[in-house]
DNA sequence: CTGTTAGCGCGTTCAT
DNA sequence: ATGAACGCGCTAACAG
């Protein structure tokens, strides 16, 4: 029956001692081929390779590992699959290993937006001896991360942390507030209203420093709570809707999603953004840039935050150095058409 | 001096045998209480467990997997990681195994768009001896795919290919586009352009039925090549605007990226939508639902195409099975107000 | 210079 | 509750 013989061809994988057989050689010398070994006759080199052609071996890197004592496996941790500026951040990481340590496999693992995610991404990762760990964003308490930093390398990309054990890049939230908000004030307006990440990574720095410029400029502020999410931004506008008093003339949203969905809740109230309502986003997420969109906000450099992450975190391989750095990118403000002045 | 001390908490880590000793008994008896064996006396599982505790010990899923003969991995390779479809696929495959599958492990490996960046991921996953792979759309031969599914388990998603070695899953592009084109013809549109989204996945299924359904409503198709990125729907757009005789009354454009770079042209060029133009895209991705945007589209079940991969894949993993099977979901037509009758 | 033997790394399992 | 053997590929030492 074709099947039964079928269903033999997903036996147990070859070994190397399978391709050693079948090229009437010892295992040694199979491992010398693979490894490229000079000092293998062509002979022997022929025959080993045609036996591993044609039992379509593959080396295991379980077993490899092992004996090597690293596992050749870097992790990175994603606290949300679907944010896009993750992904250009993982793009950023994924260029940089290529170009420097081209043997590193850069693995994923979803945390799935929740602590809990997280913590079972991160075991899975340490019981495969990852050689280092990456998380986009985190929603784990500072003392579990500091406790993995003291473990294995360990960077944390778009979120501040105080310690030295870990790796941080991370824009400057402080200055990137700073900079949407300063640019609203510059354009005239004075009743601002600030909608908050709520918990997201970076949020509360956003929220002070806008609070902090609006103080300077000895200008009240207005802070509603939010998320970096679109229905979060849609809240934190319905909640500015709804309040007794005249509307602000311009919302500085915690991202560009709130400020997407804060925008969508303006217009379908009746509101013209920006003719009635100034509105700045953050992050300079991909669709921003869209004609329908074309959002004022904050340039986070996603690319170059990934590659800088990985540079620290191979240096730290190389030197087996335990003290973390962390490195702070500037934002930059990208002026379009949901700003005017007034 | 500290720093030293330091760095000697990051030596190798600690094995089963430092266990065993530290706890004063045998790596077997460790062994057994890791796996909650019932058959040990209290006495030594807190003498173990207090061990493990000091010793920060995490067993090695190498090691493991060495001796189990399975790896307790699957590898997902990821075409386009910037692919908001992508990760709602992801988040259905999580939570199928999550639910049926808790032990396994999901690792995800960026392809990068390019056919040598998928080639890696799957070496690498098979020397990893993943219990299966799942392809998120691929840039591979079709030849390359059969074989690596005569290897292991393998899924592919959102695209079509005549194999029995390996699952397939996707949603009905020929229905879909046909969905989309007839929207349109109903609305009363006869000059009706299509944007195609160039070599990516299903993206020939969708123009060839395009056609077709044009055909047998006695209509003249015009298609222009595009991709399934905002700039391929920009660049279909600039084509259709640069080309002699009337602009078509409506576009159905291969994907949702390409309707809104589309749209972005039309609007730069002066022309309004859905008043001059109608537009309709494929894929509903999040932000096609949002105000400013608001695309009349063909939903994909991302969510559902990732659990019934997942099942498939795990099926297969129980029962042995070498047969591939096909899937075809259908996708449904979202109306918003980027058409409207003529 | 080419090829082999022996033993290692880490956790599991089986007979004792 | 334990020692020995095992799984798979690598490597040091050794032999032809």
């Amino acid at each position: 029956m074709p099947d039964d013989i079928e269903q033999e061809t997903r036996q147990r994988p070859p070994t190397i001692r399978d391709v050693a057989e079948l090229a009437g050689v010892s295992k040694s010398l199979v491992s010398l081929v693979l490894r490229a070994s000079p000092k293998v006759s062509d002979k022997s080199r022929v025959a080993v390779e045609e036996a591993i052609e044609e039992l379509g071996y593959r080396p295991s890197a379980m077993a490899r590992s092992l004996v090597n004592r690293h596992s050749g496996v870097g992790g990175i941790i994603t606290s949300n699959a679907k944010d896009v500026f993750h992904a250009d951040v993982v793009d950023g990481v994924s260029s940089y290993i290529n170009e420097h340590a081209p043997g590193l496999v850069p693995l994923i693992l979803h945390g799935n937006h929740e602590e809990e995610g997280e913590k079972l991404a991160s075991r899975r990762f340490m019981e495969m001896r990852a050689e280092w760990l990456m998380f986009m964003g985190s929603a784990l308490p500072d003392a579990t991360l500091e406790s993995l930093g003291r473990e294995t390398p360990t960077a944390l990309i778009g979120r501040w942390l105080e310690s030295d054990s870990i790796d941080i890049v991370v824009n400057d939230d402080r200055a990137g507030a700073a900079m949407a908000t300063k640019h609203l004030l510059d354009l005239g307006h004075r009743r601002i209203a600030h909608i908050t990440g709520g918990r997201g990574n970076g949020a509360r720095a956003r929220e002070a420093s806008f609070r902090r410029t609006m103080q300077e400029a000895g200008c009240e502020s207005t802070v509603v709570e939010g998320t970096y999410l679109q229905q979060g931004g849609a809240e934190g506008a319905r909640q500015l809707l709804g309040a007794s008093g005249p509307l602000p003339t311009a919302i500085f949203a915690a991202n560009d999603l709130a400020a997407i969905g804060a925008i969508d809740v303006l217009k379908r109230a009746g509101h013209r953004v920006p003719d009635d309502v100034s509105v700045v986003g953050y992050d300079d997420i991909p669709i921003a840039a869209l004609a329908p969109i074309d959002l004022t906000t904050i340039n986070q450099p996603a690319r170059q935050m990934g590659q800088t992450a990985a540079r620290l975190l191979c240096a730290r391989r190389n030197n087996g150095s335990l003290k973390g750095q962390r490195v702070l990118l500037e934002p930059k403000l990208i002026v379009r058409s949901t700003t005017r002045a007034i």
